[in-house]
DNA sequence: GCACTCTACTTGTCTAGACAAGCTGACGCA
DNA sequence: TGCGTCAGCTTGTCTAGACAAGTAGAGTGC
């Protein structure tokens, strides 16, 4: 209870805050606990003494976190034990160097057409042998080869994707501004580089790599595909999780 | 999100839900570049015919899923390019090996007291020579070995650990029934195992391998510390992402 | 030129009441 | 016993109005 407008920089909590914040506090202090029913929104109005759309609008977002299952017509229950699944975050590169406060440059390898695969077509939804555009680039942070970012893109995205300076801007950045509008989906796997990524990283064709594929695609258009292989031992991914 | 469950017909979205989907279709297909400014709620309710809260809960709810950004006296803005952030998720490897169908059976290879390390005491919170205790456990996806989880867990946490029947209760189910809020901070990476690894995993000790360092503190309390070895040619994570 | 005030506009939130939709258990009937 | 009906609870949503808080720009006085 805030009641102190206080000088500082106290920010009192809307009451919707309120009631969200002490639910939250005793769902983690194991009042309530998982599966259990919790009290009803009018048990709560008159607990609190708000209105019920600011009750409602409290367990809604908790709802939305996760942290409470609602069932018309029957109640509010505690969420079932927290799933062990966690979200993790994957920034572009570039961004993430220059918030390390690191330098970032790249060194084009190759950028060009060629003509897709049975398998790549597949995949971009072109035909064989279409026309496609592929680029090798090898990312470097404070001078150390940290990616090398095998990509092929469909160019009826980006018919002028090969005239693109990305030595300014990385290919990441140029298909947000063609396709601003996205899906991806990817995998993450280790295993070793080929001969290739291995002589452009610098490492052994025996050291681990943390491979990272991502297709994507816009407005159900495959977009592009892209294979980032990183040394593993100079790289990995972080994440956290908290409810 | 439309849950729905319905049998043939389409459930008559709600107002809120109708004037959500419209703001999405249009910023999706580049009304409003990435900065610019949108209409007012106020112009969105003559243009909608709905109440002001209706328009504030479909603005809402675009906010929190990160389509826009609004900012009180100013205005409501189409979001910045989309980060490239997705979220993957990351289940336990018993679920998830039987959402696949699949046969799951552990091997538990060790389970006692031992005393903390300099390194582990602090990973945890405990004085150096504390008891800890210790787990090593290989998990098997239809007879094949798919992960070696070497977990460390504090006795305060759990005092039964040691006699926990771990060939029926996964060392994640039990931890999350002793404390089932948490947090978590982790990190991927591609390496070789170690040479008891390769043991266990049936593999070169010169194989890539996924591994995944999981670190779950629970009310501000260390709970658990794991390393999840998984031999890369036999596992991989996999995400996706959609705004 | 500069600092101040005032106004019009924005989003942020709360309220009291209303109706819809879904579930459960008690009741009554065959 | 078995089955249908219905009251009474739950959540889901919308409304019309209100006030607060934050911003930008126009105007005012020095």
């Amino acid at each position: 209870m805030p009641s102190t407008p206080s000088p500082r920089r106290q920010t009192a909590l809307a009451p919707y805050g309120r009631v969200k914040q002490h639910l939250k506090t005793d769902l983690s202090q194991g009042r309530w606990p998982p599966g259990t029913l919790m009290p009803s929104e009018s048990e709560l109005v008159a607990q609190f003494g708000v209105s019920r759309m600011t009750i409602n609008r409290a367990l809604r977002e908790l709802q939305s976190e996760g942290l409470i299952d609602r069932v018309q017509g029957v109640g509010t229950f505690a969420a079932q034990l927290h799933r062990v699944s966690s979200t993790l975050t994957i920034r572009d590169l570039h961004e993430e160097i220059e918030a390390r406060g690191h330098r970032h440059h790249v060194e084009v390898k190759l950028v060009r057409e060629e003509r897709a695969s049975a398998g790549l077509a597949l995949q971009l939804g072109l035909s064989i042998d279409a026309p496609v555009y592929h680029s090798l680039i090898v990312h470097f942070d404070n001078g150390l080869p940290l990616q090398c970012e095998d990509r092929y893109v469909n160019p009826a995205w980006s018919p002028n994707y090969l005239s693109v300076d990305f030595s300014r801007t990385t290919p990441t950045q140029h298909l947000l501004e063609v396709a601003p509008w996205w899906e991806a989906q990817y995998t993450i796997d280790a295993s070793t580089p080929t001969a290739q990524e291995a002589e452009l990283l610098g490492i052994q064709a025996t050291d681990p790599c943390l491979v990272l594929v991502r297709r994507t695609v816009s407005h159900g258009v495959a977009v592009t595909l892209a294979r980032l292989v990183h040394p593993g031992t100079r790289y990995q991914l972080v994440g956290q999780f908290s409810p």
